[in-house]
DNA sequence: TATATTTATTAGGCTAGACTAATTTTTAAA
DNA sequence: TTTAAAAATTAGTCTAGCCTAATAAATATA
């Protein structure tokens, strides 16, 4: 994690963010169309920033394979991805802050500067793993876990998926989940998003009908169908 | 508290923050090229400020009477220097920064954009009145009226108080607190004030018995118990 | 393979916000 | 009141980061 001490502008964050965001997304070949739509702005732009990014050498650019960012490059790209969902909870958990909330003021926050802050916050916050949309908080040391899809975030009205795993493990929901019947392996229907407290209601297997929390269903990891 | 809904730019923010505390200081003439020595840049730069601001009814300016906040000028000031102030406290007393760092990382907070940022904040923080350097949070309606006491002006002999914040934040200020385990919430009793020389004695906590000097007592802002 | 289409790149503009240098206005001193 | 000094203003540059339009290159299709 060398080099993150050189500030960057925002706008270069912005670009390396997003490059770090397309890779993750399975991108095999990130060009500047698709760094343009990502970031809603022009192709020629895009060009422009590449050419200042190499030249900082956070970025490799060769035009049969793309964009892909440094080492250095990655890690100012992952400590950014860290702030940012360490600030979502924040936003939730300490200002009360709603779900659809949080993303645009830790839009804003992913860019304050100072060396300790992410593993202060991090700390004072009690090392979460996940921000609140489920995603994977990226460690100190730039470790991310990998990305599950939950109930909660990824699957829409009427998808199909299956559980593939849980995040919580405590006993509590645990034990919920037995009373559910619903264990690795169990198909679920998503019916209906309750958009006003993120709770929903899932068909588990062919009959049995259910209503669950948000925090529920944040916390069920699966597979679409 | 009307139209800070309209985003403002950083620089913008900045010199709108500046022009208010060059107010607050007692400067009766605003001048241009005080604005430009605040802000360390140059007074032809401040000039195209002011006109912009001007034009957006930010500011009123009159060659004669220098700059003038405008209300709705001063509304916006008032709160990033709230927003500001509000996250000395949290860098201070949520992520255990020094007294010296939190500074600058507000520098950066301050202008974070959310319209209920500010009162989410400062209702988890417990409602400050104080930032850590002594300076009064303005209240979610705009006043900042409060004057603070000080070990040395509004103290007297058996009286208890409690540290609420410093004037001085030199290093040699702060390290002598720290020899002497002064924090914030400390609870110190005045013993005996010495009128020769404005000095006096005073009980650190329970047992800890020291002699400070004038000088140091009116740079701790108290609140008495 | 030749052609059409999509993508990348270059060239040239634009705006915000800074700067320097030159000029005008204001203030202070003789 | 006249002159000297300081401050304000104007004019013209510069850079970052965006834009559009034109061109070049790559890819896909006939």
């Amino acid at each position: 994690m060398a080099g993150l001490n050189i500030m960057q502008t925002l706008s270069e964050e912005n670009y390396l963010k997003i490059i770090y965001h397309l890779d993750k997304q399975g991108l095999k070949k990130i060009t500047p169309t698709a760094i343009a739509e990502a970031l809603n702005n022009n192709p020629a732009s895009v060009v422009d920033m590449i050419k200042k990014l190499v030249e900082k050498k956070l970025l490799q650019y060769e035009k049969t394979k793309g964009v892909k960012l440094t080492e250095k490059g990655k890690d100012i790209a992952v400590l950014i991805v860290r702030k940012h969902r360490l600030w979502e909870v924040f936003l939730l958990e300490k200002l009360g802050y709603g779900w659809e909330e949080v993303h645009d003021i830790a839009e804003q926050l992913e860019h304050i500067q100072h060396a300790e802050l992410a593993d202060r916050l991090d700390k004072f916050l009690g090392l979460p793993k996940y921000d609140p949309h489920g995603d994977p908080i990226p460690t100190a040391s730039g470790e991310t876990a990998i990305t599950y899809k939950t109930l909660l975030a990824d699957m829409d009205e009427g998808k199909n998926c299956k559980v593939v795993a849980v995040k919580d493990t405590s006993p509590a929901f645990l034990q919920y989940l037995k009373k559910l019947d619903i264990g690795i392996g169990t198909k679920i229907q998503l019916i209906e998003k309750i958009p006003f407290d993120n709770s929903m209601v899932i068909l588990i297997g062919k009959t049995t009908r259910a209503t669950v929390s948000k925090i529920f269903a944040e916390n069920l990891v699966v597979n679409e169908l």
